[in-house]
DNA sequence: GATATTTGTTGCGTAAAATGATATATATGC
DNA sequence: GCATATATATCATTTTACGCAACAAATATC
């Protein structure tokens, strides 16, 4: 038994898919099949009952999954206890943000914390920002970076980073539409998402019926079909900051201006009294 | 980290002595070295302070022995509970004994064992006897096959399987001595044991000053320097049982004949609550 | 003080174990 | 009944672990 198998126990036993279980681990179906065996055999039991379809946990197996967490804690434990014996901050610590953010904020945070701590490995995962606090809960990661959403679900702690205004872009050779034809604009919008769901009450407060003319994944993707002219789009100003399409965007002065974006890390609250996110946590005053 | 990691830290944590450590542990020192290297990247931190002549824990060492022994602990403890769930018997047991117990008692007794519990896997040692409590109380093994000591330790326990008179032996073709010339006649006695105890303190009640011809480790070798007409011996009488030397070998009748032999099991108290060593020990009614 | 001995570590070649890609078997859904 | 999904078996490859022997450093021995 190592600590590996254990989290690749646990990983399984919550998603009850070996696919989608062995993805979180990194490793493949395969492995983590054998994984799994191997931990049965050591302890003469099954911890599953599955066959090629479902996947349930025995009774076994969920003695096993309480074994499992305590034990995972407490090595975390002794390595965070052995880490501030040793002076020197090391290990690893997880991090997911969009690619947007990965161009923007992360940059500076990281080659700070570096500077302060280099012997902590970072591993960087980037992807759908919507996806933050969901792998942030279900423990994927450690620190994750988003917008902060109306309500933080209990036990999530959230620090700013900075605002960034959710500002109106159109291409710069377009016209300046009057503030009447809303109705006739075509907007270019995120499929989901907070910057989203701003934009639909922004709309049903002015009782207006928006024309969406493309619904995209990804701000970059706004910005992009924005500046060849299909529309306007609706983005965070840093994603401005960060594209090189910029200088062909114009910001539009709309009024009532939308809620910033509140920009900051998120992490669940029991692991800031780990050292390793506490200090990330701290670096930012 | 895994299980045997953790062991082999303990062991050396307890020997302080990479050789040892790497005996008990069945691996060779510098599998042991590296291993231990091994932990020691993976915490960050040094587990021992060591030089090519001393071996002692530093202080981050203690903090981490406390933590192994907890979580081997709740190791152990979950592995019995689930084997209690899984219904049938199985895992690992660990025994010591001497070359003449296992040709005597064991074989039955394993004989048994294996039938009622053949999933259950026996890692067997022999060796010196004399060593048998002393691993037992080290944790080295789980049941030892040894003779009961006057005093049992505290949180030893001891079975009886079988009384074994100590008995004098003497080769066949040697003339019968008379009662009064003990100091005369050549001895052939253990070097060390419960049997040499036994012997000295019956010549010193005696008055008797016994002339030792030689002092022999292991009972094979007094049957075998007796059978050849060097002089008297003393052995339990299981031993004759399962020589091929005995009929070479006439018993003295002796008075007052010495203290029989109580030949069982030997183990841990705390262990008996697990389940492999509690179906071992019990079969023994 | 020179030599021998003890003992932890390291280099190297081999053996074992783990892994991923692919194929397979089997259950489910339409 | 065919298409799909999914856990597992197989095989080739990579990674890891191990033991042996050499080494280095410290102590013991004379």
């Amino acid at each position: 038994m190592d600590i590996r198998s254990l989290k690749q126990f646990i990983s399984l036993a919550v998603n009850l898919h070996f696919g989608r279980a062995s993805e979180v681990s990194h490793v493949s179906p395969s492995a983590l099949s054998r994984s799994i065996r191997r931990l049965e055999d050591e302890l003469g039991v099954s911890l599953f009952e599955r066959n090629n379809r479902n996947v349930a946990l025995t009774r076994a197996g969920k003695l096993f999954l309480t074994y499992a967490r305590d034990s995972l804690g407490q090595w975390d434990a002794i390595r965070n206890e052995l880490m501030e014996e040793s002076g020197e901050l090391h290990g690893e610590i997880s991090m997911y943000c969009s690619v947007t953010a990965s161009y923007s904020f992360l940059f500076d945070i990281l080659a700070r914390f570096r500077n302060d701590h280099p012997r902590v490995e970072i591993k960087l995962h980037t992807g759908d920002p919507e996806d933050a606090i969901a792998r942030i809960l279900a423990g994927d990661e450690d620190i994750a970076i988003g917008a902060r959403p109306v309500r933080l679900q209990a036990g999530l702690a959230f620090r700013l980073i900075e605002f960034s205004p959710l500002v109106f872009i159109a291409s710069k050779d377009q016209p300046q539409q009057s503030a009447e034809n809303w109705a006739e604009i075509p907007m270019i919008l995120s499929e989901r998402g907070l910057a989203r769901r701003r934009v639909d009450e922004w709309f049903r407060e002015l009782g207006v019926q928006p024309r969406i003319y493309a619904q995209v994944a990804g701000n970059e993707a706004i910005v992009s079909m924005v500046s060849l002219g299909f529309g306007v789009g609706v983005v965070p100003r840093i994603v401005l900051d960060n594209s090189p399409l910029s200088n062909t965007i114009r910001i539009l002065d709309v009024k009532p201006a939308l809620d910033d974006y509140e920009v900051g890390l998120f992490a669940l609250e029991k692991k800031l009294s780990s050292p390793l996110v506490n200090a990330f946590w701290s670096q930012l005053k």
